[in-house]
DNA sequence: TCTGGGGTCCTAGGACCC
DNA sequence: TCTGGGGTCCTAGGACCC
């Protein structure tokens, strides 16, 4: 058997432990430069808000609804994220952590009964420990671990944890029966539209299908879901954590950029972040993806420019990431257009010291983004940057955030205060 | 005026090999 | 009219997830 615990709205629940008036109100998190909302409380929800609407078109009704905004605030997420994860593996005898707010857990053995007896504990425990609400569904595949989590959710009878084996005669049928299939874990709405029009529109014709005629007709991904919705464990746990294979660090400005010289800044900090990231994985970027785009929602002329680059040398090393992030974007930029959006991505990653450097053929970057960490740890954040990605103060490209809460759980000087 | 960021996996097709 | 068979590696693009 597989366990699923997730989060109930978890970047809001977040907010709401640290700032517990909230507790009852509509609240929404929204996403960088508070652009549209990713997180709502049942409240929110309740009024009809959805994932991904857009802030400003919001806005005219925020007051009438009485409705709250935070700006995310990952660091506080990520700080209780590990918590509740670690808590979680702590009693369990496997764990995947699949995203920030949910993992598969490999239960005890035991009788369904003992089983729901153990996810209530952990549930117990995690409110108590952490003071988040999470909700647990256990069934024989993933598939239906997620559709026994979405029953744990939306059903407040259940007290949040529902167990594949231990419904009433009948009860995944008929809610199989009902549920469109994108509600299925790996099925969105282009893949639901090309099953409908084999016939397949609810989650219990899906798992009627044929898993063999599904995967000619569209790939192995789906035949596995066609046999996990059968009760066969076809996605196993990944009980490993995999290294990365990627590393991508990407923004949309508050507001566009017309020079390219600006843009070139911005990725050039972005390259220092991926350094970052790079060497907290102990990993080293063979190639590189530099990107920027305008705006896809206005009318106009848009431009995506992309530049590929091969390193000569692997590094993590701020220095050559950043020149060469710069050197391949900048020339391809047109003066005037409005860029809304860059990125650098790494690839090709490679542990560090994996590859072989023959001696003496290219100098090796001097390991300066240790000393940079050190000295930002120390003085706080930007207080040392590379070149040009430090001289715009505030920089053009950095997020807006106007109602960011404290970092309650990562910064001495942002502690809750007690009076 | 205003629309996120960071990932994964799979397939098709081209280039190349013997 | 007719034009081998089998394989690898790489990249681009499509789909999905939270």
């Amino acid at each position: 058997m597989i366990a699923l615990v997730d989060v109930n709205n978890f970047y809001a629940s977040a907010e709401v432990l640290f700032e517990p008036s909230l507790a009852g109100k509509p609240l929404v998190v929204l996403s960088n430069n508070d652009g549209c909302v990713v997180a709502r409380s049942p409240e929110a929800k309740a009024l009809g808000i959805n994932m991904g609407d857009p802030w400003f078109q919001l806005r005219a009704d925020a007051q009438r609804w009485g409705l709250v905004k935070r700006s995310s605030n990952y660091q506080l997420y990520a700080d209780l994220s590990e918590r509740v994860m670690l808590l979680l593996a702590r009693h369990s005898l496997g764990q995947e952590v699949y995203s920030i707010d949910e993992c598969f857990l490999l239960p005890p053995d035991g009788t369904p009964a003992e089983q729901v007896r153990w996810a209530r504990r952990l549930k117990a425990t995690v409110a108590r420990n952490v003071g988040l609400p999470v909700s647990i569904g256990i069934a024989g595949s993933k598939t239906r671990a997620k559709i026994a989590t979405e029953a744990a959710k939306k059903l407040p009878a259940t007290g949040g944890v529902v167990h594949w084996d231990q419904t009433p005669e009948g009860y995944w049928e008929r809610l199989m029966e009902a549920l469109p299939v994108t509600e299925v874990w790996g099925i969105a709405g282009r893949l639901a539209k090309r099953l409908e029009a084999m016939g397949i529109a609810t989650v219990a014709q899906l798992r009627n299908a044929d898993p063999v005629a599904i995967r000619d007709r569209f790939s192995v991904v789906q035949m596995r879901t066609v046999l996990e919705l059968n009760g066969f464990p076809a996605i196993p746990l990944e009980d490993e954590v995999a290294t990365k294979q990627q590393i991508l660090v990407s923004r949309s400005f508050p507001d566009r950029i017309y020079d390219p010289e600006v843009v070139g800044a911005a990725v050039a900090e972005f390259a220092q972040r991926a350094s970052r990231r790079l060497r907290k994985e102990g990993e080293v970027a063979g190639r590189l993806t530099v990107f920027a785009t305008t705006s896809p929602h206005r009318p106009g002329p848009t431009h995506h420019v992309s530049a590929h680059v091969r390193l000569a040398v692997p590094t993590h090393q701020p220095g050559p990431l950043a020149a060469a992030a710069r050197a391949s974007l900048v020339p391809k930029l047109l003066p005037g257009m409005p860029y809304m959006r860059a990125g650098i991505l790494c690839l090709d990653l490679a542990p560090e010291g994996a590859v072989p450097i023959l001696p003496g053929v290219i100098e090796q970057p001097a390991p300066i983004g240790e000393l940079i960490d050190a000295v930002n740890a120390r003085f706080g954040h930007r207080t040392l940057a590379l070149g040009r990605s430090g001289t715009h103060s505030p920089a053009p490209w950095a997020t807006r955030q106007a109602d960011l809460s404290p970092r309650y759980t990562t910064d001495w000087d942002e502690l809750r205060t007690v009076s």
